[in-house]
DNA sequence: ACAATATTTGACCTATTGGTCAATCTAAGC
DNA sequence: GCTTAGATTGACCAATAGGTCAAATATTGT
């Protein structure tokens, strides 16, 4: 889909330029980052990022598009013929996996999201509502056999985006909270998320 | 606390400038916004502005700390004396009636706390670890009690913080998902809650 | 080795932005 | 009315930031 750089050294530099401005732009924001920022974080010179981006909304808008597919994988993983409750609990489970591996990620979407969605609107509306809509469909259709409890799917789905991402998104204020210095507090959070979703999802 | 302005102009201008600026930082974060935006929604020209506050940063930090009384209110009012589940289900209520009527004020924390907390981290250190200290030792006696079903309660706080501040920062992706054009979506997120929160805490 | 092509950057340009300041205008007491 | 203190702003300044460009350097293919 993507073009393929032509060079070894395009291939590489292109790489270490997205890596760090999601870096940047993760932390800062769009307008809170700067091309020098970006360009110091890579390892290169301003005007060599611009030799590889036309411009600083370009690599924002690349960097954007990549998460989106990410991001959206663990839903379309959400199998039908699959045991109701064990698939929802999985997608809990990769949504968390994937606020460990990927906050920066995580963050980025969080940040254009609470900007407005300025420029995903349209794949928000599209990609997003499209495949929200086919598996809340199945989701329904497991409630309506009396496999998981009557719980809006839409709703449930939001819950889990909320909760899972708190973890990245939030971080600095779990970690404040739950204080012992900067340990990693996701595997108490998935026993949490587990036992609470399981409890909320099985029917009475 | 706050020393009280001296004259009607002044009291009535600083007004409008904090909520001018809450606008604008809550939408655009602290970088994103400029003072010109602020001066021209609080229909002030920029020095102007300045007459009132001595700087950006000042009217940021002034509308973070205003907001942090606002956002810890509901969590103090949590009653040890009260009925463990209902009382939990009133914070969530008290919470997601914050995200409605005061969304633009959850919006300037999640900036904030996405950029790394720099201006309100000793809060969190501070005041708000010691209240979640105070309140989920009262959780866990009710789950000590077999009240309520044995959940992490710090976890527990971060759902319910995650879940209802979702549908005033991720506002515009509810509203494309659930399309329904710019309905208000707040009692159906209530209904769903209340219900979730209550499958989730009754005990087995 | 050498031409052609790809990569890199110092210097520079322009627009924006936070903030200053002297001058003007307004409102309040007397 | 007039004085004084409060309120307002046009003009300006220095710093920053996105982006350009021509010149220099490195790489590649033959």
């Amino acid at each position: 889909m993507k073009p393929q750089r032509k060079t070894r050294i395009q291939q590489k530099n292109s790489q270490a330029i997205l890596d760090a401005a999601l870096e940047v732009f993760s932390r800062h924001g769009y307008r809170g980052s700067t091309l020098d920022q970006i360009a110091n974080e890579a390892g290169l010179s301003k005007p060599n990022l611009i030799y590889y981006f036309p411009s600083k909304e370009v690599i924002h808008v690349t960097l954007l598009s990549d998460m989106l597919e990410t991001w959206l994988a663990p839903l379309h993983s959400l199998d039908p013929a699959g045991d109701p409750i064990e698939e929802i609990l999985g997608y809990v489970r990769q949504k968390l996996e994937m606020s460990r591996s990927r906050p920066r990620e995580s963050r980025l979407f969080a940040n254009e999201v609470l900007q407005g969605a300025p420029r995903i609107m349209e794949a928000i509306k599209g990609e997003l509502r499209d495949l929200v809509d086919e598996k809340t469909a199945v989701i329904q259709s497991w409630i309506d056999e009396g496999k998981i409890a009557p719980l809006d799917p839409k709703h449930l789905l939001f819950s889990i985006w909320a909760t899972t991402q708190h973890y990245a998104d939030f971080d600095v204020q779990v970690s404040a909270v739950l204080g012992s210095g900067g340990n990693d507090h996701f595997p108490e959070a998935e026993a949490f998320l587990v036992d609470f979703y399981r409890r909320a999802l099985t029917p009475a």
